[in-house]
DNA sequence: AAAGATGATTAGTC
DNA sequence: GACTAATCATCTTT
């Protein structure tokens, strides 16, 4: 009962600054007198500036008031129930989505490369499973297998701070929301429910942004690694021992040059080359041989000669550091015409 | 820079 | 799976 007399004693100062302007506008005096009107002027301004000052100040305890209301809460959660299932109405089908294959994908593969997961080890596991598709890499590629394990954790170290500054700023976004809407939630019907959802659209839209950096990781990672796995792009020739090794084992046995899986074993041992890499040479080296062999007539005597001197000095002096492991016709001079034979054709 | 040499890859055969 | 023949990509020589 007490309350309806304040409020009406408010609203009446309200009015009161009224009465002065009323008049002006009823004498229609004001127009003749110029000083009297830049007085009028100075006190309708002043008028306003108080009604404002006072209808903001109302504002503010009307809006206390409402806020202190022991009613306030209820009325809240009423509001927020109602607009709880308007909204679950509204789009409450597509809330819940499965995850995203493209996504799981990203992450397996980033997993799989050692780029996210444990530190260093996954890395080095997955170059060494890199090295092992190419058929082994010798202990000379260790330089850039070396070389891809560097890159590969510039790569690594580069998505996990992008993706804390991700996760940084999303969850900076986030509070910043949520203390907004918190904020809000005095002046305003917000349920938690509806917090929840607003933090769930947040993290949508910046997994998406996440999703792109794993792309872009992806990929870096696919082209490190083709790059890597492609050994054509950095064919490096055999050292001249290597050569030597191959090309005596090569015109040694040039009547079946096919070295056993042991005799390449051997050979790819002493040349420090992987046994696969023995056998490109020797599959090379069959068809060039084959396709030009007046070509390689010097060659052939050459290495033919060798051989006889070895061999020979094999004999005189009991041991030679350089003779060939098996050599198929010590004493004589291998024919230097390897006819295509049987296997060959 | 062009030509030749050479190691690796690929398709096809046995 | 080993091999041939053709080819590619790079290295080396001219």
């Amino acid at each position: 009962m007490d309350e309806q007399p304040r409020l009406m004693h408010s609203h009446g100062v309200g009015m009161a600054g009224h009465p002065g302007l009323a008049q002006h506008m009823q004498d229609g005096t004001a127009g003749t007198d110029g000083e009297g009107r830049k007085q009028d002027i100075g006190d309708i301004l002043q008028q306003i500036m108080t009604i404002t000052d006072q209808s903001l100040d109302e504002a503010q305890a009307r809006k206390h008031a409402l806020n202190c209301h022991r009613m306030k809460p209820a009325l809240f959660n009423v509001l927020c129930e109602i607009k709880e299932k308007t909204v679950l109405s509204i789009r409450g089908a597509q809330e819940e989505e499965p995850p995203d294959p493209q996504l799981m994908r990203l992450d397996n593969m980033l997993l799989a490369e050692g780029v996210a997961g444990p530190e260093k080890g996954g890395g080095s596991a997955a170059a060494a499973a890199a090295a092992a598709a190419t058929g082994g890499i010798g202990a000379d590629n260790s330089a850039e297998h070396s070389d891809y394990r560097a890159k590969l954790s510039q790569i690594r170290q580069i998505y996990h701070t992008e993706l804390e500054k991700y996760e940084q700023a999303c969850n900076e976004f986030t509070t910043h929301v949520m203390n907004l809407l918190r904020e809000q939630s005095r002046t305003r019907p917000i349920s938690p429910k509806e917090i929840e959802r607003m933090v769930s659209i947040i993290h949508r839209k910046f997994s998406s942004i996440q999703m792109q950096l794993k792309q872009s990781t992806c990929e870096a990672v696919m082209i490190l690694r083709s790059r890597f796995l492609d050994a054509r792009r950095k064919r490096r020739n055999f050292n001249k021992q290597a050569t030597e090794i191959l090309n005596e084992y090569f015109y040694s046995h040039l009547s079946n040059p096919y070295p056993s899986e042991e005799a390449k074993e051997e050979l790819a041992k002493k040349c420090a080359i992987t046994v696969s890499q023995v056998s490109n040479w020797f599959g090379n080296k069959r068809i060039r041989y084959k396709k030009n062999i007046g070509k390689f007539q010097e060659e052939a005597n050459m290495y033919a000669a060798r051989t006889a001197v070895n061999a020979t000095s094999v004999s005189a002096h009991g041991s030679q550091a350089n003779s060939p492991s098996t050599p198929n016709s010590a004493g004589g001079y291998p024919s230097p015409c390897y006819q295509p034979d049987r296997r060959i054709q």
